[in-house]
DNA sequence: CCACCGTCCTGGCTGC
DNA sequence: TGCAGCCAGGACGGTG
């Protein structure tokens, strides 16, 4: 479940932990296969003893830019979540990998259903450089959403989740988009107008800031907020079949898209 | 380029 | 109440 704006909120929550500055003294990990970037012995050597120079995101990924200089990234999966604690604190039971930090706390990554991730690379381009766009980035404009959709006869919705296409939608901001936009996720991307790209490209960009300003208005103190119950009642379209859509009234549709439920209001997006 | 499949995982749900 | 079985979800690799 999180997507870029999940994912930006438990980087900003990780600096307000005060995680730029720390340094790694050591891992433990007993889930190594969370590990993706390949070795598990070149992980836990790579970021022993660096120290954190600051944090980035780039599309789903949390970057932590070492002083080394290389790099770690994490990716939260569909049930990640990274909060730093007193190293005293009991574990909770999915928190399989811990890194620990020298002053007394460690950042654990829990995550029950284990789809996520950590990398270590010499830098994070090896990690993130195949991703597409930031599409809250400076020179993501309805132009070049144009650009990147031109020629493409597959369905609108799984181009717009394609991580080399547009870096950090998944699934529900998708779906989002496309109603803000009143476009149907099965819309062929080369049927749509340049008007059409347009409100896609603005849906896409209201809905992420949206959630943005919304999760981050939560506040940043205590653990990382896990999206769900906190923006569920946000988003414009209910992700389950028959309940109302939140701008018309009219029951929404339940399409499985890629394996993928898509939801959408037959009205608004005919 | 497009579509589909399998893989990773397990909490939470459905149906019997 | 118990239990079996399915499903969701993101990324990736493979096949046609």
């Amino acid at each position: 479940m999180p997507e870029l704006p999940e994912v930006e909120a438990a980087k900003r929550y990780l600096d307000a932990a005060g995680l730029a500055g720390r340094r790694f003294t050591g891992a433990d990990l007993r889930w190594p296969r969370a590990v993706r970037s390949g070795d598990v012995e070149e992980f836990v050597l790579g970021i022993t003893g660096a120290a954190v120079r600051r944090l980035g995101r780039r599309g789903k990924f949390i970057l932590i830019h070492l002083n080394t200089p290389a790099c770690l990234a994490i990716h939260l999966g569909m049930t990640g979540s990274v909060p730093i604690v007193d190293a005293a604190e009991p574990r909770h039971k999915f928190a399989h990998n811990v890194l620990h930090l020298d002053d007394g706390r460690e950042l654990r990554f829990i995550d029950p259903r284990k789809l996520g991730g950590l990398w270590f690379a010499p830098d994070a381009e090896t990690i993130v450089g195949r991703l597409g766009i930031e599409p809250l980035g400076r020179d993501f404009s309805a132009a070049t959403l144009q650009s990147r959709l031109t020629g493409r006869s597959a369905p609108i919705k799984p181009l717009l989740m394609d991580q080399a296409l547009i870096a950090g939608v998944g699934n529900i901001y998708a779906d989002e988009a496309l109603v803000r936009a009143g476009i149907g996720p099965l819309r062929p991307a080369n049927s749509l107008t340049v008007d059409e790209i347009a409100a896609i490209h603005a849906g896409l960009v209201d809905s992420l800031q949206l959630a943005i300003d919304r999760l981050t208005s939560l506040g940043t103190s205590g653990k990382p907020p896990t999206s769900r119950e906190e923006t569920r009642d946000y988003f414009l379209i209910p992700r389950q079949a028959g309940a109302p859509c939140r701008r018309c009234g009219d029951p929404v549709t339940r399409t499985i898209i890629r394996a993928r439920s898509a939801y959408h209001c037959p009205t608004c997006q005919p």
